[in-house]
DNA sequence: TCTATTGATGTAAGCGCTCACACAGTATTT
DNA sequence: AAATACTGTGTGAGCGCTTACATCAATAGA
């Protein structure tokens, strides 16, 4: 319960008063030069602007927020940090807000877990203006409670409840089948393909897609080709060893993630065979590690720093228009071919 | 300027005097339970604890700090977003965060560079309650500035300046011995260093272990084999290739981070040569890649994710306890023996 | 038994701002 | 020329909270 320095006389920092006193205006007038309200003749607020600058002064946040203003940040739920996935698009989501000048506020799946009730207060005190929702575990519950609220909010690479909510993703579906079909073109007739998380939107197309690329070339599609993941390395690890020991292995597969077929690689080279001269592998996603492996990973680019981009303008456009209702829009994907994969011709 | 839901009737949060009303006391005995002042009765206290239950209620942040409360919240400065390096770190100061509940802001240099005056600012309008600075660009203005005003603050992976500050870092002089002394045992005679941004602590640390162990183990410095860089991949790259110009190459590279190896891989394989079989390479981080790097990086391991843990109960501890100085902490750093050093015994 | 101390509460003031309203002055309309 | 609009500004109230002070009862010390 320490008093911070800010609040002792001699620290004291400028206010509106200070301001006004030395602009010769009332303090109404200076909130209207903060708030851009046109109400001010261009002589008076030219003199407002200089003692503000001459004070140092900065608006403060808390008291603007309670006054009834804007907060002029908005927050970021993500489910955890540290996977390049995430940085990837939190790059892209700093990079606009920075230049809308907003502040960012961070929140972690785990921490709001326990803490739902701080949260939604948070929202409801206006610490935030708007929500940027990255793959929410149980988004349900957390989206229709937004919804409810009328509270502004981006989801990021997921589809929301009923295709109603404003989101960002990728076509993942063109992106599943343009993996598959590369393959196919490459001669691989059997490829197998190692799912996301299947209560995940974007796992679904992505699996559609390669069900598709099959149907579209006429192969036949093999169940025992399919193997349910989570995201995680050790599934590609465990869907890759699954498929080696079958009685005819495919010559290719295809990893929902790049993480995971990073642990494919690790499961194929364990078995002493090379990539790509025995097995092609393709991932999903182009995180910063995906040029790194050794052969270099190819994969089906997300453009994860332009998604989170393209979520926080939309947000923002949400903020300015409270009326329009945001729509899904979907970035496209695109092959980056490297070195993983070889043609069987 | 929208004006938010919450501040419309219907959806109107409940207030202290809500709480009071309904626990039958006035606000300013709910204001004593919120802020655990012990000058109320049990029974009392139970009450309201239960109206607060029952309506749902949690104090408004803005309010609070505007009043003189606490923000419960910290500032997290970094450089840039997305790199495992940040990642990592972060991950250890949201769980001691998330296990304090404590919110998290984020700053990210590029922005702040810009509004200077605006991020001072909000440290002085009470928004953060102390600060976390994560590898600082233009440490000694900052620096200086919090010291002045009596800030509370952390510095990661930084010196500092004048040692007096609250900072946590690794053990870099020994980390860089270590790595030599590695390379010396497996026979290395001639080890190529490239240097971090000279400008940071850290990298002189690195530097001067590298030299200590040459000395220890009776070998010429070799001015030809010290290459200075900035952590990028580039550096690496570079440094390798002039490396690999010499008349006389060194037989292993020791970089100083674990980027910069990876770039000195890809330069040692650009001119058709093999790792380890025809020089070693290490690194210095142990970000999630290294393991990942076709041969897997050997490398000196910053516990990362601790320091960040470690940042943040010190930054909490101050703030608890303003009167104490926060000291320097050094982390112990660790050699991880992978695939991309060979004895040439 | 009377005063000093502490415990438990209520109340006033004010943090720095925004918003709604009031009101003067100037411009535009009829 | 009067009515109507706007422009530009000042003022009051209040956002939800903390803090300092006031109050009053209960306990302790003399």
């Amino acid at each position: 319960m320490t008093k911070r320095p800010s609040s002792t006389k001699e620290t004291r920092t400028a206010t509106i008063f200070d301001v006004a006193k030395k602009a010769g205006v009332s303090y109404g007038t200076v909130s209207r030069v903060i708030n851009n309200n046109p109400h001010v003749k261009t002589e008076t607020r030219q003199r407002i602007l200089q003692a503000m600058d001459e004070l140092g002064y900065v608006v403060n946040k808390q008291a603007r927020i309670l006054a009834g203003g804007r907060s002029l940040t908005i927050g970021l739920l993500v489910p955890d940090l540290g996977t390049g996935y995430v940085g990837e698009i939190m790059r892209g989501i700093d990079a606009e807000l920075s230049f809308n000048n907003l502040d960012l506020v961070l929140y972690t799946t785990h921490r709001t877990a326990n803490k739902e009730a701080n949260y939604i207060a948070n929202l409801a005190s206006g610490v935030v203006e708007g929500l940027l929702l990255l793959l929410p575990r149980n988004p349900v519950d957390n989206i229709s409670s937004l919804l409810q609220r009328n509270f502004p909010f981006v989801l990021i690479d997921h589809q929301g409840i009923g295709r109603e909510c404003p989101a960002v993703g990728a076509t993942n579906w063109q992106g599943g089948f343009n993996a598959v079909e590369y393959l196919i073109k490459l001669g691989h007739k059997r490829i197998g393909f190692i799912t996301g998380s299947l209560d995940l939107g974007c796992s679904i197309d992505r699996l559609e897609g390669y069900r598709s690329a099959l149907r579209t070339y006429h192969l036949q599609e093999c169940k025992e080709l399919i193997y349910e993941g989570t995201f995680e390395q050790t599934d590609g690890f465990a869907g890759a060893s699954t498929f080696l020991d079958l009685a005819n292995p495919p010559t290719a597969i295809f990893a929902s993630n790049d993480v995971m077929a990073m642990g494919a690689m690790d499961a194929v080279r364990n078995r002493g065979l090379r990539i790509p001269d025995n097995i092609s592998i393709i991932g999903f996603d182009d995180i910063p590690q995906a040029s790194l492996t050794r052969p270099a990973l190819t994969t089906i680019r997300q453009p994860l720093e332009k998604m989170g981009r393209v979520a926080t303008q939309m947000l923002l456009d949400l903020l300015n228009n409270p009326e329009r209702k945001g729509k899904r829009i979907e970035l496209p994907t695109e092959l980056v071919v490297r070195d993983s994969c070889i043609s069987i011709l």
